[in-house]
DNA sequence: GTTGATGCAAAATTTTTGCATGCGC
DNA sequence: GCGCATGCAAAAATTTTGCATCAAC
């Protein structure tokens, strides 16, 4: 996908964002990889053309970015490792809202295959399906609170994503 | 699931794990929950039993039993938030050995769907199969490493995985 | 007795917050 | 001009490393 500084611009003005030159390089850095880089690589590549831009900014900025809708972010829980000692094949629901995980049993779900021309020369040794959406008590808050605005923390994310 | 002293003597025996209280209590608190818990929130959970316990031990052990297949990992890639300015359904083909990730679009697997009884209360809003295994350069290197015996660092579990 | 697990401490890494300045709208 | 994005700095949170001691095998 290449975009030209005016579909950017676009962009950014039909999600209600202010266009600055660095938000613009970082978005693009984004738009040209497929690589689902980290903020700190992000902020690496975007540094080689703003040498003045912060660390700071480009977490700020992926925080307006994903809370717009133009990025989001692949591994929700990088807050830190979760673990399981539940080691049968399953899957997982995933509340967006309180980030909670719930264990899911599906045996249709465990039969998922991969054509061979998908899969590449990957050797695939397993598959795990998340669901994610809003689990009862977040889908009610989540009600109440589009209703009124939603007062944002300045850069985190969490508590709302895709 | 409900084990007793003896089942988890066996296994750590069987899986050439040394068995200290710590080490027990660490195992035992994830088995008793599917809450998928962090690093920390186990130590804290742990040192109700062991107030002498630190943290350190935790990580420690939980590298160990990751690596001896006791306990996986739910999410890989809690190293930083990795971000995705594809904001179409798609897929991930993900390389445990180097922690790279592929897009994979996969018609048949943007049709996934989940029965009333499995979803529960919650309300459905997305998924995303990850796909697990060794890229081409990993499976070669894996190959090789398997032969002779692999040196690990200490703690990080990083570079092998489910 | 040997090996490796533990605890303490410090460092490294990633992310968030505070605040003054300056730019986009 | 107003509001918010930026940069700098510091703090917070998470994880790793160094090292001496001690316990499990």
């Amino acid at each position: 996908m290449k975009l030209g500084q005016d579909d950017i611009r676009r962009r950014f003005r039909d999600c209600g964002l202010k266009l600055t030159p660095q938000r613009a390089a970082i978005y693009e850095a984004l738009i040209d990889t497929t690589s689902h880089p980290t903020a700190d690589e992000l902020y690496r590549r975007v540094a080689k053309v703003h040498p003045m831009i912060s660390p700071n900014t480009v977490y700020y900025t992926l925080a307006a970015l994903q809370r717009a809708g133009l990025v989001c972010e692949v591994n929700y829980w990088h807050d830190g490792a979760r673990f399981d000692a539940n080691m049968t094949a399953h899957h997982h629901l995933i509340c967006v809202g309180c980030r909670r995980i719930e264990d899911l049993e599906d045996e249709a779900l465990n039969c998922l295959s991969l054509s061979h021309g998908r899969r590449g020369d990957f050797q695939i040794m397993g598959h795990r399906v998340e669901f994610h959406g809003y689990c009862g008590a977040c889908a009610k808050q989540q009600r109440r609170a589009t209703a009124k605005s939603k007062p944002q923390s300045r850069h985190s994310p969490k508590g709302r994503a895709v």
